[in-house]
DNA sequence: GCCAACGTTGGC
DNA sequence: GCCAACGTTGGC
């Protein structure tokens, strides 16, 4: 199974509408890079994802899975642009703030930290545990 | 609110 | 196919 992280904003996707969803999940729409929709096409189901808010909170505070894989972005013609679904699964006891996973030096490789950018991205194993660790929050 | 970093677009 | 110009993102 594969991790990875998903960034949103409070204003245009809370947490909250997230969790509001249940397990009927929702697609994450509005992807426009092409890096990050190849990362949406390799992913699973079941794979597991944090969800992180950038801008304001700038924290992980929750885990998401994977519920559907890539199919065509409801919200746009453009046959390029695909996206996943993903459901709540659990919030963080805890959030992780940017703060503290920069701080970590376990975690300096992580793509969040190198490449902040990107609004899907890849998580390792390793960074998983840690920032669930972080998090007071179960790990899977 | 600013600006650096990055990705995309379009003219040549 | 290169690269300058432009737009967007996101941390500070």
């Amino acid at each position: 199974m594969a991790y990875w992280l998903f960034k949103s904003e409070t204003s245009t996707w809370s947490w909250d509408d997230q969790v509001a969803k249940g397990d009927a999940g929702e697609e994450w729409d509005g992807v426009r890079n092409y890096q990050a929709r190849n990362f949406m096409r390799e992913m699973k189901i079941g794979d597991r994802g944090f969800f992180y808010l950038s801008q304001k909170e700038k924290s992980v505070v929750g885990i998401v899975e994977v519920c559907a894989t890539a199919h065509p972005d409801s919200t746009t013609d453009d046959d390029r642009w695909e996206c996943v679904d993903i459901k709540a699964v659990r919030s963080f006891e805890k959030s992780v703030s940017l703060d503290q996973i920069k701080a970590n030096e376990s975690l300096a490789e992580m793509v969040l930290v190198k490449n902040s950018r990107l609004s899907v991205q890849p998580v390792a194993a390793d960074e998983w545990k840690t920032v669930c660790a972080m998090g007071q929050t179960k790990a899977d």
